[in-house]
DNA sequence: ACCTGAACACCGTTCAAGT
DNA sequence: ACCTGAACACCGTTCAAGT
């Protein structure tokens, strides 16, 4: 008997993606706690061993999908930043709905992203992934400075405000103590008064 | 032989505050995830089946464990907040210290508290205490719109605007994308940029 | 009322063995 | 290289039975 065409070298080509994508499925269907490794194998079709040949153990796994969630996040809040020529609030703007909309889109990947991680092997590349998406905010915040649009002081500290007042929306919305849509229909009037404080001028 | 005296009627007296006393310990410990109601009842030298009793399955455990939570958590704030012939920037810094104070001393506590919920049961009165520490924010807010030390419009939006500012600064200590100490040190900074705004006056 | 012990149906992880 | 099957040490939950 010969061996199948390379389409389908053992089982189907690629368990890794295979458990990676059906993993996400569950995630947002029925929540991490929903999430088991021998459930994922048995969707597949493969023994329930045979995820231990792609991760380590079922942690890698979560920060694999955190990886992954990283990724396309700081894609989209990479396009929505660049807008050099709009003016600050466009701009803060522009990050906000990019940021509100993937939480919004993707509620329990964000809290796995965000997630207090142990394990020191893939925490440092989680870290760098976070370091991305804050850097795509300080230089909005640094350019912003140099035109005199933004108060002066540590670039890192105001784009800490910034992150801080949009991660708290999210991780509101991600808890259900907000309303999705409310808030993404009040998220223009945030940035206002994000940016022009609660003091009245 | 005759029953031992009131003060240990079967095993030791008050086995569900003995349960979510080792919980909370094991949380702060070692996270959510270590804990197992078998081990919890293990080191309190009961029977496996013994929590049970006390609560109908694990996450009920958990739902009560925020629930106490909440109700420190609310008493620090209600305290913090009392200060009424204050200046409105002192009244926020009180509340933003109380409630990041809690935040990094109950990282763990936490998360679990604003994590997503799906019992219907106990997600009512967990909605509750959450509600009742957004009034609290509400009504320094609301007290420092008469004074018009705060910008008018819907002071639900604005509390809004300031509980997430103040919620993103915790949760991202709680996932360790911000140093807890760093952040702490830096809050007054913070509640007034959150007064001033990013834009310069 | 409160707890035990056994039972059931699950887990994650490991490891020899197969192809 | 990649996967299987059996084994191990755990889980949460239920339920008759004990005190």
């Amino acid at each position: 008997m010969r061996r199948m065409p390379r389409t389908r070298p053992y089982h189907h080509g690629d368990l890794r993606s295979a458990l990676l994508q059906s993993a996400e499925r569950t995630l947002r269907e029925k929540g991490v706690g929903a999430l088991s490794l021998r459930e994922l194998a048995r969707d597949i079709g493969v023994s329930h061993a045979a995820p231990g040949r792609h991760f380590k153990d079922k942690q890698a796994l979560l920060d694999a999908l955190a990886q992954d969630g990283y990724e396309r996040m700081n894609r989209d809040l990479a396009t929505a930043a660049a807008l050099p020529d709009q003016p600050l609030e466009a701009r803060v703007t522009s990050l906000a709905r990019a940021y509100l909309g993937f939480a919004v889109e993707h509620p329990e990947l964000l809290e796995l992203m965000f997630a207090r991680k142990h394990d020191p092997d893939s925490s440092a590349q989680l870290a760098a992934a976070v370091d991305h998406s804050l850097h795509l905010f300080t230089r909005v915040i640094a350019d912003a400075q140099e035109r005199g649009e933004i108060v002066q002081g540590d670039p890192e500290r105001i784009t800490t405000a910034a992150a801080a007042s949009l991660h708290g929306l999210a991780a509101l919305i991600a808890g259900c103590a907000l309303d999705a849509q409310e808030t993404l229909a009040g998220l223009d009037e945030h940035v206002r008064l994000l940016l022009n404080g609660l003091r009245p001028r």
